[in-house]
DNA sequence: TCAATCCGTATC
DNA sequence: ATACGGATTGAC
């Protein structure tokens, strides 16, 4: 090269570096990039294209994180797919950054999200707030294990647990040879359900194919945990609850979305984890109000199952010892088949549940929340069970999910963005609203600044040491609020726990006793029947059967169908009465529900404005408090979809004029 | 006739 | 949110 060739390259090397960066050229293949923006606005809940520069067109691939430019700022978004054409005139921006191109959201669960947004009139952004955790940059960087292949576990041992229940065997044989059976599972007293859903699972795995299991909190995720373990041992499933905390609950999430593990078993939001080919979902006590998600758009976890079970071509078991009317539903349908056990079997592994009224002497020496409101025959019924072993005393008194308070000045411990009472969804988790489902981390007390919060378990412990002294020299052992208890031993003597904090018995209790049943009957909503019910099969499914001297008495006036359905210990039959009652009166699951809250003028407006389905009905708008209104639209099941359509189109509208959102429950938990 | 401003709409 | 286009207004 001579010297002027040497100059000139100089030259143009200087020149290129004081000047900006020609652009890259377009990816050399699918140069376009179609990404979901995460915006809160329903007007753009749709994907929008983008340019793939040559220079991230590895990294572009379906369902990474992207950050785009959009409207003038960077918002954060998926990539949903790579094409060649676009139907956008003008030119496209180019992708700005890609976060990662670990691919988080898979094409199942994109469709499933997209069927929710819809079904819940809400929009995908929001939806796939709850379905993909945040990202975890450290996480993704470790090293990931190495997919294992589908177990081989005979088949005998997976069917056995099922033995008792004509269906059963079919059920893990079906699982086996890849089919997607569906089913309602009436769970026997006493059952060691977390087996028989793991063995399930496990023959699903044998055909190659993924599992989910959802149960309501930690401590029945644990139990399904450790039956896995049993079953499977270490590295084929992996637990993933919101209250794993950031690190631990996206690793969890990407050994999913990887493949590593194809069985999940978690809570609520583990409904959409990206389990590869799934072949069976399963929710354990679907009644339990904790699945349904307190977040826009307020989906329902069974829901969330039996889409991706219809979308997946997956295999269903909704499983409890009650029966939802939701359950009920899906069976009288024809959709899913009933698994329940033969009268015998019920009858032999149920306790003796006998109903006791109060005479209304009894009742005007009521002392609230005392025991010494206990009719004499409960007082028997306990003193001759404790010879045989614990008695677990439940009172509705003692509150259903105990508000929390602060730690040092015992004020009630509130939401600091909607004023709504904190609660813990399980034992040790970080404390989060009841109403809007934000969490409280840190907590700071308004009124003394201090960071601790307690549950208040006061009304449980006064109630302990009063059941003390009517049995004295018997142990009294105290189960809930922060202090909740798995099991206790078969020597235990009286376990007063709060509601939903019942441990079980080793062998069983001799006797459970539900105390005051009118209380738990007479709260308000349309489901305070249903729900007693489905607690007291629950309790007294801790409770020995009548051969083995196991008994439970309530207290309460015996006619009541609920009591007598426990009493003949007939879920199914007070699901289809319940049901029945819900299509006489158009509430759901028998018709579609839709609420709208909102201040009273903008009910007023949102009306006037709502394109409804034909035969839509409107109810109200009726007063919740001082500055909301709220106002009930039902119509059929068949038009739900409409409803959700006109739901969603308000929305979208009142987004694009500005106009903040209203909030729209379609199927509220109760009204 | 043109610039400044307002309003509505699209956002790739 | 912000950016842009089209309509509207007001000054020359």
């Amino acid at each position: 090269m001579d010297g002027h060739g040497e100059q000139l390259a100089l030259l143009r090397s200087e020149v290129r570096a004081k000047r900006p960066k020609p652009p890259p050229g377009p990816a050399p293949e699918r140069p376009i990039a179609r990404i979901l923006v995460d915006l809160p606005l329903a007007h753009l809940d749709r994907p929008f294209d983008y340019a793939v520069p040559a220079t991230l067109h590895e990294q572009a691939v379906p369902g990474c994180r992207v950050k785009v430019r959009f409207a003038g700022r960077d918002v954060a978004g998926f990539l949903v797919e790579r094409a060649t054409e676009t139907d956008h005139v003008g030119r496209l921006a180019p992708l700005r950054r890609i976060v990662s191109s670990e691919p988080v959201l898979s094409p199942e669960v994109l469709a499933v999200a997209r069927l929710v947004a819809d079904r819940y009139a809400g929009t995908l952004a929001d939806v796939l707030r709850l379905a993909v955790p945040p990202r975890h940059a450290r996480v993704e960087g470790e090293p990931g294990a190495a997919i294992s292949p589908p177990p081989d576990l005979p088949v005998d041992g997976l069917v056995e647990p099922w033995r008792r229940y004509p269906g059963g065997a079919a059920l893990v044989r079906r699982l086996v040879a890849g089919e997607s059976p569906r089913a309602v599972w009436s769970a026997l007293p006493g059952e060691d359900w977390a087996t028989c859903l793991a063995a399930s699972a496990a023959a699903t795995a044998m055909a190659g194919r993924g599992a989910l299991i959802l149960a309501p909190d930690a401590r029945d995720v644990t139990r399904l945990d450790h039956a896995l373990s049993e079953l499977l041992g270490p590295g084929r499933h992996v637990v993933l609850t919101a209250d794993l905390g950031p690190a631990a609950r996206y690793r969890a999430y990407l050994a999913v979305a990887r493949g590593v593990v194809q069985i999940v078993v978690g809570t609520r939001a583990a409904a959409f984890a990206p389990v590869r080919d799934l072949g069976f979902v399963a929710v354990w006590d679907d009644g339990d109000d904790l699945y349904a998600e307190p977040r826009a758009p307020y989906p329902h976890a069974r829901e969330v199952l039996l889409l991706r079970a219809h979308h997946e071509q997956a295999a269903l078991l909704v499983a409890g010892h009650a029966r939802s009317v939701e359950a009920q539903a899906l069976v009288e349908s024809g959709w899913a088949a009933g698994l329940t056990a033969s009268r015998a079997t019920v009858r032999d592994t149920a306790p003796q549940v006998h109903v006791t009224g109060e005479t209304d002497r009894e009742r005007e020496r009521d002392v609230p929340g005392s025991a010494s409101r206990m009719p004499p025959r409960v007082f028997d019924a306990v003193r001759e069970a404790l010879t045989l072993g614990p008695v677990l005393v439940h009172n509705p008194r003692y509150g259903y999910q105990p508000a929390l308070a602060c730690g040092d000045c015992r004020h009630a411990a509130r939401c600091a963005r909607c004023h709504g009472p904190l609660a813990r969804g399980s034992a040790g988790a970080a404390p989060s609203c009841r109403w809007c489902g934000v969490p409280a981390d840190p907590w700071q007390c308004p009124h003394c600044s201090g960071t601790t919060v307690r549950a208040p378990v006061v009304g449980s412990l006064r109630t302990a040491e009063e059941w003390g002294r009517s049995f004295p020299g018997t142990a009294v052992t105290t189960s809930g609020g922060d202090h909740v208890l798995d099991a206790v031993p078969g020597t235990a003597g009286i376990v007063v726990a709060t509601p939903g904090a019942e441990p079980s018995a080793e062998g069983g209790y001799a006797a459970a006793v539900l105390l005051d049943t009118w209380l738990s009957l007479g709260r308000p909503g349309m489901r305070a029947g249903e729900e007693a019910l489905r607690r007291w099969f629950n309790i007294a499914s801790l409770v020995r059967p009548v051969g083995k001297g196991g008994r439970v008495v309530a207290v309460g006036e015996p006619s009541v169908p609920a009591l007598q359905a426990l009493v003949r210990w007939d879920p199914a039959g007070f699901a289809t009465r319940e049901l029945a009652e819900r299509a006489s009166a158009h509430l759901t699951p028998a018709a579609r529900l839709a609420t709208i809250t909102a201040a009273p003028e903008v009910v007023t407006e949102v009306l006037a404005a709502l394109q409804l389905p034909r035969e839509a009905e409107v109810l109200g708008p009726v007063a919740v408090d001082d500055a909301h209104h709220r106002v009930v639209i039902r119509t059929t099941r068949a038009h739900g979809g409409g409803l959700a359509q006109a739901l969603q189109h308000l929305q979208a509208g009142r987004s694009s004029r500005k106009l903040s959102p209203v909030r729209v429950q379609i199927d509220p938990a109760d009204l």
